[in-house]
DNA sequence: ATGAAAGCGCTAACAT
DNA sequence: ATGTTAGCGCTTTCAT
């Protein structure tokens, strides 16, 4: 049996009240004589407080739940959470919260996130990419848990970080127009996922914005592996009115089209152009490093953090906050040239 | 405030007893008709169990703690943890268990690690890679809270759930030896880390046992990134007595060796075979795919966490288990060849 | 300055 | 079959 403030306080002959206040340092005075020998004793005795039994009281649990996205199977592979989950971690750690990570659920079953967050052992939580209608996050919100989204989608009612989408894609696109390109395919990711979904309509809506022709089978979608972007792509490079430039929704999918170039002796840039998304480490140890957009997730999940823990000590519903990418130029992107 | 039992109980006449009874199933049997009209009342009034005050009693958080690695800052952006997380992150979830992330203190800390894994808010614990001497284990285990290890060294009196990475040097090389190779260099990591030194030292002793000559300065320590791995390689290739097989300790010093021979223009696998470790998707990616070693740190992860759950039910101390590694034959290898 | 005691919400031993 | 009650280890109010 482990050693508890009581053990202390009959050691010593004083009261638990004592042990406690001594212990915590406040708030009520402990004379300088009491306080180290309470100090010393529990020492002795391998005292370690029990943090279930005080935030049993205290109602704080000095720690942040993290609900991922998606499935419950090796949901760390993902990089983006690993990148979310580096940030959160990183405030977490600055703010002296520890962090509790329900892999039982995902982000998008509310009833499941409401039990689990209301069951005392996180203060709040930080939401990954959840897909939540309306009522579901009212239910959450019912539960008077603060939480956070990091998540490319507002979702009403809870503060949302996110990235922007859509201006990564106008980056990527005024870039290749401007070195002259007119001719473009968007290689789309799984149009179910927001990200995928927000890149297409942006690219369409580019497209659309300096008047090129409304062209249907200008983009297809695929599911953001390498794999997936290199069959896509050996289709569209074999064709005769094969596109100057190949705008990819993700980095993987650039790799894979990268290498079906490769195969079909299409030469990157100078008869292909292709540029990636999010700026993975994969894309800059190819070859021909990938002209990409960064997206500031790390950061955008320790804003998210902070602004969590605001909520939970009591602050207002903090604003959403949109972040802003950044264009990567790197060597996969040249002006488009009629002979090579 | 939350709705508790207690609000239940007053609601229906009868006793808090009854329904926490009703509530759990059992272990008392409940009376099908009470047992439904607790169960309605509570969706009514939206109760959810508090899981603090549960685990005060029963002694149990079903919950299991994990300690990274290395310092507090990006812990989730090595590609180690993020697959010892996933591991764990599956056997969780098939035990009902959810995860604390310790990311305040690193798995070297052993008064910070006792302290905050006795306060009752987890059952035992997955230490990754911890660092640690016999005085700290023993005070670790004076806490009696079960612990299990995901390390490549063996920590004296915890089971450790170890890769056998002498095993993968032993295979690259004997591999290598065979197509022929008898000049090798080893690119090392940075030699305070278990697993570069475990690398050198299989690498040092396979070279003996074919009888090799002896030569000082056939291996460099280098960082375990692409820019450290293209400096060495860099001068490396630069020399006369070149070696025909450049064994890398990982595959990030890999791939930057790779560049280094393509811009020095040494061709590989012709002039030059190269070898990785780790088999990470970045030695997959890149132009010429990398010959690699795979260690199954996912499953090595999953058995820990099955074994300290096995622990914490009151099983045995589990024994220690080695994981083998896998050869991964890809391009960057081939006989070594005199003239090209 | 310090002790006694009341709970936090729950489970489980003890009564009836 | 069900109610009463004693804690779990701690913080904090109330009393002294």
């Amino acid at each position: 049996m482990a050693t508890t403030i009581k053990d202390i306080a009959r050691e010593l002959n004083i009261s638990v009240s004592t042990v406690s206040y001594a212990l915590n340092g406040g708030p009520r005075p402990v004379p300088p004589t009491v306080r180290d020998r309470v100090l010393q004793v529990a020492r002795e005795l391998n005292y370690r407080p029990n943090r279930v039994a005080r935030s049993m009281i205290t109602r704080r649990a000095n720690a942040i739940g993290v609900v991922p996205m998606g499935g419950t199977h090796n949901v760390f592979l993902s990089p983006y959470l690993q990148q979310a989950l580096s940030g959160i971690a990183n405030s977490a750690n600055d703010l002296h919260q520890d962090l509790v990570i329900f892999t039982r659920f995902s982000a998008s079953d509310a009833e499941a996130m409401a039990c689990y967050l209301a069951d005392g052992r996180v203060d709040g939580a930080v939401l990954i990419a959840p897909r939540l209608d309306d009522d579901s996050l009212g239910k959450l919100r019912a539960t008077g848990i603060p939480c956070v989204c990091v998540s490319s989608v507002h979702h009403e009612g809870m503060p949302t970080f996110t990235t922007d989408n859509a201006m990564g894609i106008q980056q990527v696109m005024s870039y290749l127009y401007g070195l002259g390109h007119r001719s473009f395919f968007h290689l789309a990711g799984p149009l179910d996922m927001d990200d995928a979904r927000l890149r297409l309509e942006a690219y369409q809506r580019f497209v659309r914005s300096v008047g090129l022709p409304d062209q249907a089978g200008d983009f297809e979608a695929s599911d953001f592996t390498m794999i997936g972007g290199e069959t896509v792509a050996r289709d569209l490079l074999a064709r005769s009115d094969r596109p100057t430039a190949l705008v990819c929704a993700n980095d993987e999918m650039a790799v894979g089209a990268l290498r079906a170039a490769s195969e079909l002796g299409v030469a990157v840039p100078e008869q292909l152009s292709v540029t990636g998304f999010d700026m993975t480490p994969i894309g800059a140890a190819v070859a021909t490093p990938i002209t990409t957009v960064y997206q500031p997730v790390v950061e955008i999940a320790e804003a998210a953090t902070v602004a969590l823990l605001a909520m939970i000590e009591g602050g207002p519903v903090a604003p959403d906050k949109v972040f802003p990418t950044e264009l990567v130029v790197r060597s996969s992107t040249s002006r488009p040239q009629e002979d090579v």
